[in-house]
DNA sequence: TAGTGTCACCACAAATTTGGAGTGACACCA
DNA sequence: TGGTGTCACTCCAAATTTGTGGTGACACTA
């Protein structure tokens, strides 16, 4: 219960080996062409032991989507006090994009990720499933936490949580899949993120200038 | 059943691991020192699952004692047809301190294996238990492979099995036992083993001669 | 001499993993 | 249209491993 326990370590140990070994077969043969069984051989495990730990093969590929689904509810969660729950997620958005952090994909090596998904119906509509859950998470979220909204001259109520995530979250990934197809297209990284970076700030800008009229467009 | 599954595998596994992780620590602090559960602690295994493939202590560190227990036997057994059994152990033994095999502590570090024995009262007890149940085994073999006595002049009846093998199996540990203590009091390792190489020669030879009065000296 | 601590080792329940025998969906093929 | 095969996934029994709480031997100490 502690989680310290051998027991626990041993379950750790067993889940990474198992998406240690998954990864690397559906880079290189794609998603549909790899079976379950294949990635338990790998891992040196028994199939059912992969089943235990990913309920569905899709979860063997999207490991840390779990991580993804919550990502934006959190950021907006532990954003400072006070703060504009859309700024937080632009903010977040930029920064990993000036950082070239490994969930946005600039590493080199994401173009076979972002093909093997391509190229599977069913990773592609789990990922959109992500994305779905993505969104209520963060509909959850800013309704726990909602924007501050000062009473300023031009002030208009703001959107209900849904709404506002559904604005904050469709932006999220499209820039998310502009950066996607840039690259895809062969653009240079940098460049494809400079540009995204910048689609970004005027995007958000976009909501945020709607949500505090008084606020001075960057 | 048929030994490749993948249970197997992970017994195997599991098994060498312990014994892998027993070995360093009993060379460093002595095999008192070290107890079962640190032991485990270092194997990433339950204590439980130690005694699980190890029922006494002392198995962790005699982990190929099952081995060098049916050595001389296997020896014997597998030799050519019509070869002197005696013969056989004798080449075996020789061919052993030529190689520097293993099994008879001639690479470095030895010292420190030997050490740990007889720093240790459980060890020794142990080795000399298994130095017995090999002479049993040995016992077996000659029983069931007995040396080829020829109906030669001088020829005596030769001495029932369990007498030949307390011979031989006296005269092999004695023999190790002179290559430990001359290694130990520091003296070369070259030097040590030719001497015992030397004194191996004369030793079997000396039971042969008794066996087969007709074959001449070497 | 009784108390205390350590350690080898045991016993049993609970958790995890494996093996094996399925089922249902789907593609391919005659 | 009806096999045939593959594969994701399920269910269950058995094997393995872990957690936990012992016991008894032994050393050390007050």
């Amino acid at each position: 219960m502690c989680g310290v326990g051998l027991r626990e370590i041993k379950k750790q140990q067993t889940r990474t080996a198992i998406a240690d070994a998954a990864l690397p077969l559906f880079l290189e043969y794609g998603f549909d062409r790899v079976t379950v069984a294949e990635v338990a051989r790998h891992a040196g495990v028994s199939t059912n032991t992969v089943f235990n730990y990913f309920p569905v093969k899709e979860d063997l590929f999207f490991d840390r989507g779990a991580d993804a689904e919550e990502h934006l509810a959190a950021v907006v969660r532990d954003r400072a006090p006070g703060a504009c729950p859309v700024e937080a997620v632009c903010e977040d958005l930029l920064s990993g994009l000036r950082e070239n952090h490994p969930m946005l994909g600039l590493q080199p090596g994401a173009t076979a990720f972002w093909q093997v998904i391509l190229d599977s119906p069913a990773l592609l509509a789990r990922e959109r499933e992500i994305g779905e859950r993505a969104e209520a998470a963060l509909t959850a979220a800013l309704t726990g936490h909602p924007p501050h909204t000062a009473d300023a001259p031009g002030h208009c109520a703001p959107p209900p949580p849904a709404l506002l995530a559904g604005a904050v979250a469709g932006m999220h990934r499209a820039a998310l899949r502009e950066l996607r197809q840039r690259i895809m297209a062969g653009e240079a990284p940098e460049e494809a993120r400079d540009a995204v970076i910048s689609a970004v700030v005027q995007g958000f800008d976009l909501i945020c200038r709607g949500l505090h009229p008084t606020a001075e467009p960057r």
